[in-house]
DNA sequence: AAACGGCGGTGTATATAATGAACCGGACAA
DNA sequence: TTGTCCGGTTCATTATATACACCGCCGTTT
């Protein structure tokens, strides 16, 4: 693998749960010698990827990342726009709402808004969505770029619950349902009693960059529940996919 | 230099005026060569630091950004903490306010609440704060490590304005005033008609981890403003250090 | 105390991965 | 047509990343 990719790599090990990491813990983590992980620490650390807590010597993410962040952010505001949507979406639907980009391989959740029941839906801040186990990721892919679509069929595809979709076959098919209705629908394919809808979020050239869904208890599913939810959903994501400076293709059809 | 670090040397090439920026460009603007610089393009995009215009080929920072800032955040709540406290002080003192963390090399701008005024400071968003040309860089460096300090010291200092400090001793003066003082006033030494003052925001071990500066257009500045600015700046600072958990160290001395 | 194991970090010979010059096809201008 | 600049690719050369062995340190166990 490139040096630089792996170096990168070591950013994904840290994770809600685990927010900072020492250096032999990362060695461990990545399979690579640590004397080669410290230097990829500390080149990131020259650019404030990371940082090293001076007393206990183990590893977090830095603050150049908020800078870069704030700097994207200045020039695209995707944040900025999705939260006032999210938070209409979870009060409207009463379920947790959030919404993901792609960034790298998988989707990365940029936006949250929670549902303020009893029983919701709760997600780690920074998740990594992948694309073929969420609705999140079939909306996405459903209607992403030709070519990425077909990267990601021919992924080995790892299973991650009993509904995850793990063949080829599987996966099409989601994607053809997805296509069809406008939407996609994963009952417990990410987590357990998790039920997701999610629509994609469409960049300038009319192709998905993102998702934006909502995430349900399964037990609170009914028909009258989703359809509630996928009425609310559509015009948000349309508002979703405007404000972002997007273009939603012709051809696209919510179907109930 | 090492590989990775001049791979993400590219991420710093990007700014408010220059968020997106073709291959050439990127190649011409750090002195790597083309093939080099599209392979570390490519690496980061994997992890989605950076992604690509389908339609320009630009590039630009990644969404994976957003995610791994939301990510630190969550652990360290830096900038929700802070923006609080800028709102205060720029409300207080009529002057943009504004906090940095040290990032690399320098300080890295993480929030800015500006004034209402009609002649204000305005800053670029994800400004980058060179340690010996800024207010906020004079209080972070005198009371930085002083391992961190002395290497600040060793550094060749580049010239920003007529009044930038570019030799070892004015910028060690300085440092001794920020230190006897226990904040640093900087008169255009970065911005022409731009006055900063800053304190120190401190980490869990005692030492400078960022800054918090008020900035006033020169103009503006008399006794009883600073006399303003020093007092409302002074319990900000510290209800900064200590919501992000820092510790202040019991030298510190606060002289008007 | 002594021995141990784990930690963060360092030095260096080896081998792998980064490098850059030359090149390609395409878009646009003169 | 010719010329220029663009993004992107190729490949021989070599500079750079790598991993082993090792260091000193610290807390626990024996």
């Amino acid at each position: 693998m490139r040096t630089v990719e792996k170096a990168l790599r070591l950013l994904d090990l840290f994770d809600d749960q685990h927010p900072d990491l020492g250096l032999s813990e990362l060695a461990r983590l990545s399979g690579v010698d640590k004397a080669t992980v410290l230097r990829m620490l500390n080149d990131m650390a020259a650019t404030g990827l990371v940082e090293q807590d001076t007393q206990t010597r183990h590893w977090r993410l830095g603050a150049g990342l908020l800078r870069l962040a704030r700097l994207r952010e200045a020039a695209f505001p995707v944040s900025r726009v999705l939260t006032p949507i999210l938070e209409h979406l979870a009060q409207a639907t009463g379920e947790t709402a959030h919404a993901s980009l792609l960034a790298g391989r998988d989707l990365g959740t940029v936006g949250v808004a929670e549902s303020t029941r009893p029983t919701r839906v709760s997600l780690d801040p920074g998740l990594v969505l992948p694309l073929h186990a969420t609705a999140s990721g079939i909306a996405f892919t459903a209607f992403a770029r030709p070519d990425l679509r077909e990267q990601v069929l021919a992924r080995t595809l790892s299973g991650v619950t009993h509904a995850t979709p793990t063949s080829r076959a599987a996966l099409s098919d989601l994607i053809a349902q997805a296509q069809a209705r406008g939407y996609a629908l994963a009952d417990q394919t990410f987590e357990s009693e998790v039920y997701g809808v999610a629509m994609p979020l469409f960049g300038p050239d009319g192709h998905a960059v993102g998702a934006l869904a909502v995430a349900s208890p399964s037990s609170r599913i009914s028909d009258a529940h989703l359809k509630t939810i996928v009425t609310t959903l559509a015009p948000a994501a349309k508002e979703a996919t405007l404000a972002m400076g997007g273009r939603i293709p012709a051809t696209l059809k919510i179907v109930l």
